[in-house]
DNA sequence: ACCTGAACACCGTTCAAGT
DNA sequence: ACCTGAACACCGTTCAAGT
């Protein structure tokens, strides 16, 4: 096939600009026009290349995850189970507001493809109807993808102006301690558990709970 | 406290305007301007009473989950936890858009405050430890945010012009089936698997999964 | 075939000015 | 205290025109 010229616009080049507008200026910033500057190009020039920006962003949700690899095959599927969780989640979080991006968008990137196939054929071979294998893929990236949403979100407007996490986590239990606790005991009772700000930690424990679950259809 | 007079704006009344068009016009149509209008103001106004659009939709996602009400105290805690899922999901699903609104924002109305905290009370009366209850409850709303994101979100472009779920979800399973069965065995095996429309089937056994794998805390 | 210039309708937000 | 009018900088998208 022919090479494009070096200074030729192709998709892939175009996802490329919108990816490194995307980690500059993050998705609200993210437009059309910047996405032309950094490509090099007037922004009507993309409509070319693209039906609109819906059509960039799906190039861009590739983009993203395209960079997924399956873990290795060693331990049960458990174990590979959740390695291919963790995998997904730190895919997401490398990239800055990815979730958002990839959330609700439907990617079929020949490296993603390479990864539910492997996925899926792991499940299959751990002894799971054919029915309950995809499932279990559906779960896990409805999971990851969930989760990473909250977490790569500001958890609020003293955050998004600059507060750490752990700050803004601290405001949130001595909110929740405040309440009246003949009200809302439990809330008071529990606002250092609700609101602790590890969230490897929260990650973990509900992706172990999916593993459970999961695996109790094998018995 | 003074009532405030018929036509007078208040932050509740802006609330109700955004939910208007958020229902009328979706969340990429919903603009401080159209707010504006629906509440009689000019769009200038708005700014006496919110600081940002930001903090226009912190409201409106308060005002799209206000109707949460807890499940009936009926069933072991199991069927119960099943039902607080079942119940988010179909508030979100009954609101255009509630998923992206909610999804990755913090809301604390009083409505949503005294589910948790019946959840909560639920939970640690079922014998989970505090730490392990603030997590079930954190990752069951991390599962059914991120489920109906996916499921709220136009597929793909025919969708968003205009096609069934079904005519999409078969059209994927088509392009499944059509791809390379020596590269992709299991995609093309479990075409029909990953495909299927039935949204409440896949939803149902995710929230299965979740539930069986909180069991495993218990014994 | 691919890109530009110019335009259109529409944004979020600010601010002096009104009542 | 609350709202308006007008303006600013910036959008996504279209389209005739260029090469």
């Amino acid at each position: 096939m022919a090479q494009p010229s070096a200074r030729t616009l192709t998709r892939e080049r175009l996802a490329a600009a919108a990816l490194t507008v995307l980690e500059r200026e993050g998705l609200a910033g993210l437009s059309m026009r910047k996405v032309a500057a950094e490509a090099g190009v007037q922004a009507a020039s993309l409509y070319w290349h693209v039906r609109d920006k819906e059509e960039l962003l799906d190039l861009l949700a590739d983009a993203v995850i395209a960079d997924a690899v399956p873990p290795p095959r060693t331990g049960d599927w458990r174990e590979q189970y959740l390695e291919y969780g963790r995998r997904y989640r730190a895919l997401l979080l490398a990239k800055r507001d990815a979730a958002k991006v990839v959330a609700g968008r439907l990617t079929t990137g020949p490296r993603v493809l390479a990864v539910l196939e492997d996925q899926l054929d792991r499940l299959r071979e751990a002894g799971f109807a054919d029915a309950d294998a995809a499932m279990a893929s559906y779960l896990l990236s409805a999971y990851v993808q969930g989760f990473v949403l909250q977490e790569q979100s500001p958890l609020s407007a003293a955050e998004a102006a600059g507060a750490s996490r752990g700050q803004v986590a601290h405001a949130a239990g001595e909110t929740f301690r405040a309440l009246p606790a003949e009200t809302y005991p439990n809330l008071v009772a529990l606002a250092d558990d609700l609101t602790d700000p590890d969230m490897d930690t929260r990650f973990e424990f509900g992706l172990h709970r999916l593993a459970d679950g999961l695996a109790a259809l094998l018995e």
